[in-house]
DNA sequence: TGGGGATTT
């Protein structure tokens, strides 16, 4: 049977070879059964084929036609052949037709690859006109959405992407023989990913035979990359082109102006090459960067008094409609004014002049901010080749470039591929679970660099589509099953558990295409009117939904006519409704077969935006001032004007997508609560923990939370409890505010004798106006650190700690002499600091205070206001007797100089005048004076006393209180507060 | 107060 299959169909051969492969080369009967039924099968599809075949024949006009034999016979003779022509060589319609008469596409397909759409479909079509049938027959076409291939099929043209993700079925891409790589030059990340594929495929597939299709350039690169293949070079049947180089005068800086007035000159040009050569006006095609560029000059030009002369605008956002009007015939001049979309994706028909700005605006993807950016730039040479050339396919033309040679001669030859130019999250997570290996060993043409290969990685773990290891998921798995964005891929997973599937889906499919809103120039008022109902002040999103309901509701009711006429009159692209429309129904069947589960009542705003947050958790944002918003990783963002979201200004926002154009915008924008954040982004948030303190209230350390989503703080300072973030801490904090400063109410019997103990001596302290007789704090905290068990945090874990404790093990937590004493107390201390001062049967309470700069420092008696009368005034100026000595120095240190100088030493005079004074209700200087004059025979007049300027310790402070025990009046002024 | 162009499991 083996010996049977290379004349059966390659789709069931691979079949029977796997079987084979899997029985381990025995296979039972059943199997046997299963296996020749399918060799039948495959026999007959070969059988069926090769009887349709009829050789092609080559259209004489096209150069292609002159190389068929030396194409064929390479191809015959080797694996992969690049072939390299310019527009209209005919390379793209021939090459098939040459595979089939070299007896292709019977075993297998020819697979024939377009990177556009619109170009798929009609190149089968060219293909089966020229072989005398239409689509659906030999020739088919696959894009998505539509697939005319059938069993009858040997040529299947279809996009990029559509091969690409049959790699995801067909590892081996068995049910192909051949495989056309077209335009290979453009670069995009589906043709350099087929290329990579390819390489790794061809030694696995021997029979298999690739063709890889290019403009002339890059053609060295391509050969190399395939071990040195041949290169097949076609003329293109293009006419000649006269390049002329009129650099741009003037003022740099605007270069708009510069620009026009660079049209306009060409303009005249044009019109003096006419007249001299005596041709009728020709088209006109300019190249601009962008949509304002294009409108400016449009303005410029219908006032320019340019005669029988019409100015179109040419760019993708606008209405089919709109575009049309460049294939419409018309008299007189055309001017077409186009951004790059002319470039590669439509032909414009009968342009005879270019006028090539230079620059293109080109996306660039910035890993360090993580912004999209659209730089204008420079084209490369190869572009601004391919520019010149779309005024050379019906006659000979000339292309003005408005820059000098040495400026062209110096720019890059390519453009930079779009894999070095954008995030590769999608890419990776497609690779990684198609089984293609690590993206890093992977063969691309020019392989991306590590850092964006990284950054591809990080959005994949935000999403959490890969895990910190980069493995893939179970999500990312699911994911990868999505034709999607793996953000929008992210949202859709979780929208089902959040109970908002039906209206994500929705918003995903609309995300997925272009905005269906047109808006034309002429027109804004009206459609902006037409639109109004759909918006949503807080969400673009939501918008996006009621201009989903208001289709689907009109789309129910009626024929496809009306609806389309409904479209229009709302100013909605109906076939961009119908594409969304296309990719809503593809979303929901995976989502079924995935077992998404879709909700039946309307989701909450919440649950939507949550879903929707989910995928975009690194393009949040919160407003700073009216306009500006600070989004994650530190950018300035600003809500894009065409947003209704911009006008309520919402105070945080979520934004689908962050470009920098002529700003950083964000686009697409929905309001949102901050809390939502951390529970969605709990694997991406970071926590910063500060301030713990303790607070008695709760007996425990609480501390604050700060929490950011790439530098953006989006809780500021949240009170936590901080026994979880640092227990050590805690403890540490615990020991020394609660138990050594003793802020904290403890029912520890321990606790309270050795407060007790403390404040005794901490009095001491103050009365002797001392601090060198307790311990540092430091001791007290050894103390308790040594005695308590490291998990005692708080209060609640204190208390219960100690009610457990033995009687010894709560006496070891009391507190002694020793333990809190740095030296011994003087004995006499109770009577040098009494506690009252007694006169006449009445105790008057004593306080100590030592603190200069209080107004309390010192001794302070206190005198209920009924007693004040009574108050010996003079008494109080000898204070106590601990504070006796050192203010009778005072005084005498306080005399003029002339007096002062008879009883030096001072303290030894003092200290014999002591010893005859006793305290009493008389002056105490007075009694010292006495003293003085005694010993030296010196007088000294009552006013030669210090009084007011004694330190205020010195003096005794008067506190008077009323009944109630209120203070009510205080000072040291004993006489003056009595006269009161 | 304003955006180049494509593609899909």
């Amino acid at each position: 049977m083996m010996e049977q299959l290379d004349a059966c169909n390659q789709l069931e051969a691979a079949r029977i070879h796997k079987l084979v492969a899997r029985k381990k080369g025995r296979p039972g009967q059943k199997d046997l059964e299963k296996m020749a039924q399918w060799l039948d099968r495959g026999q007959a599809r070969v059988t069926e084929r090769q009887a349709m075949h009829k050789p092609a024949t080559f259209p004489a006009s096209l150069p292609v036609s002159e190389r068929v034999d030396d194409i064929r016979e390479a191809i015959e003779q080797n694996q992969v052949v690049i072939i390299a022509g310019e527009t209209g060589s005919g390379k793209t319609t021939q090459i098939p037709k040459i595979c089939m008469n070299s007896g292709r596409g019977i075993r297998g397909l020819i697979g024939h690859t377009q990177p556009r759409r619109i170009a798929a479909r009609t190149v089968a079509g060219r293909i089966a006109e020229e072989l005398g049938e239409q689509t659906g027959g030999q020739v088919g076409y696959q894009v998505r959405f539509t697939d005319t291939t059938s069993d009858q099929s040997r040529v299947k043209v279809m996009t990029d992407g559509i091969l690409l993700s049959e790699v995801q079925h067909d590892r081996f891409l068995d049910r192909y023989d051949t495989l056309i790589i077209d335009e290979a030059h453009e670069r995009s990340l589906n043709i350099d990913f087929l290329m990579g594929y390819l390489r790794q495929l061809l030694p696995k597939r021997p029979d298999l035979k690739v063709i890889i299709t290019s403009a002339t350039i890059e053609v060295e690169r391509f050969s190399q990359f395939f071990n040195g293949a041949p290169v097949i070079e076609v003329s293109g049947r293009t006419y000649p082109v006269d390049v002329r180089y009129r650099s741009l005068t003037g003022d740099e800086d605007d270069r708009d102006q510069g620009w026009t007035d660079g049209v306009l000159r060409a303009m005249e040009e044009i019109e003096q090459h006419e007249r001299a050569e005596k041709q009728p006006p020709g088209d006109v095609l300019v190249f601009l960067p962008g949509e304002r560029e294009i409108r400016s000059l449009s303005k410029v030009l219908r006032h320019a008094d340019l005669r029988h002369t019409e100015v179109l605008p040419l760019y993708s956002r606008l209405s089919n409609q709109e575009q049309n009007r460049i294939f419409q015939g018309h008299r007189g001049r055309r001017i077409v004014l186009s951004t790059n979309v002319a470039e590669t994706s439509l032909t414009v028909p009968g342009i005879r002049y270019v006028i090539d700005t230079g620059v293109a605006r080109i996306s660039r993807y910035s890993v360090r901010s993580k912004i999209q950016r659209l730089p204008i730039e420079p084209v490369s040479q190869a572009s601004a080749n391919q520019r010149a050339g779309r005024c050379g396919r019906v006659a000979p033309g000339i292309c003005f470039r408005l820059y000098d040679e040495t400026d062209f001669i110096n720019r890059p030859e390519y453009t930079d591929p779009e894999i070095l130019r954008t995030n590769l999250a999608s890419v990776i997570l497609q690779m990684t679970t198609s089984g293609l290996g690590d993206i890093r060993h992977f063969p691309f043409l020019e392989p991306p660099d590590r850092r964006l290969i990284n950054d591809g990685y990080k959005l994949l773990e935000e999403l959490g589509a890969v895990d910190d290891k980069r493995r893939v998921t179970n999500l990312g798995r699911t994911m990868a099953r999505l034709p999607l964005d793996p953000r929008l891929a992210r949202m859709l997973v979780i929208s089902s558990e959040q109970g908002s599937l039906a209206e994500t889906l929705v918003i995903i499919a609309g995300l997925s295409v272009q905005d269906p809103r047109e808006r034309p120039q002429d027109k804004q008022q009206a459609a902006d009117q037409a639109h109004a109902p759909f918006n949503d002040k807080e969400s673009d999103f939501l918008t996006l939904l009621n201009i989903w309901n208001f289709y689907e509701e009109q789309r129910q009711e009626l024929s496809q006519n009306q609806l389309k006429k409904v479209c229009q009159k709302s100013f909605l692209s109906w076939m961009r409704m119908r594409e969304w429309r296309d990719i809503h129904r593809q979303l929901t069947l995976i989502c079924r077969e995935q077992k998404l589960k879709l909700n039946r009542d309307s989701a909450s705003y919440e649950s939507l935006h949550k879903a929707i947050l989910a995928g975009l958790l690194g393009q949040v944002a919160v407003k700073l001032e009216k306009k500006e918003y600070l989004a994650t990783r530190n950018r300035k963002v600003m809500i894009f004007p065409g947003s209704k979201v911009s006008k309520t200004g919402p105070k945080w926002i979520v934004a689908a997508e962050i470009v920098e154009t002529s700003r950083v915008f964000a686009r697409v924008v929905a309001k949102i609560e901050p809390e939502w954040i951390e529970p969605l982004a709990g694997h991406v948030v970071k926590h910063h923990f500060f301030e713990p303190h303790w607070e008695q209230k709760r007996a425990q350390v609480m501390g604050y939370e700060k929490v950011s989503l790439y530098g953006l703080d989006i809780i500021a300072k949240r009170r936590i409890p901080y026994s979880k973030v640092d227990p050590a801490e805690c403890r540490n904090l615990f020991i020394r505010r609660a138990l050594v400063e003793g802020d904290y109410q403890s029912r520890a019997p321990f606790i309270a004798r050795n407060r007790e103990l403390l404040d005794t001596v901490e009095n001491l302290e103050r009365k002797t106006r001392r601090r060198d007789l307790l311990v540092e704090d430091e001791v007290l905290v050894a103390f308790y650190e040594q005695r308590l068990p490291a998990d005692i945090v708080s209060g609640r874990h204190f208390e219960s700690w100690w009610k457990q404790l033995s009687a010894d093990q709560l006496r070891d937590m009391e507190l002694t002499e020793a333990d809190i004493l740095q030296r011994p107390v003087d004995e006499q201390a109770d009577s040098l600091y009494p506690d009252y001062l007694e006169w006449e049967g009445v105790r008057y309470p004593l306080s100590y205070e030592f603190e200069p700069t209080s107004e309390r420092d010192g001794v302070t008696l206190q005198a209920p206001v009924m007693a004040l009368k009574q108050l010996p005034a003079r008494r109080l100026e000898w204070l106590v007797p601990g504070l006796l000595r050192e203010k009778c120095i005072a005084l005498v240190k306080g005399l003029p100089k002339a007096l002062r100088r008879n009883f030096v030493p001072v303290p030894d005079f003092v200290d014999a005048a002591l010893e005859n004074l006793q305290a009493s209700n008389e002056p105490l200087a007075l009694q010292l004076g006495e003293q003085l004059r005694r010993m030296t025979g010196v007088r000294i007049d009552a006013d030669a006393w210090p009084q007011e300027d004694l330190p205020k310790h010195l003096r005794m402070n008067l506190r008077v209180v009323d009944d109630a025990g209120k203070p009510i009046a205080e000072g040291r002024e004993t006489e003056k507060l009595q006269s009161e």
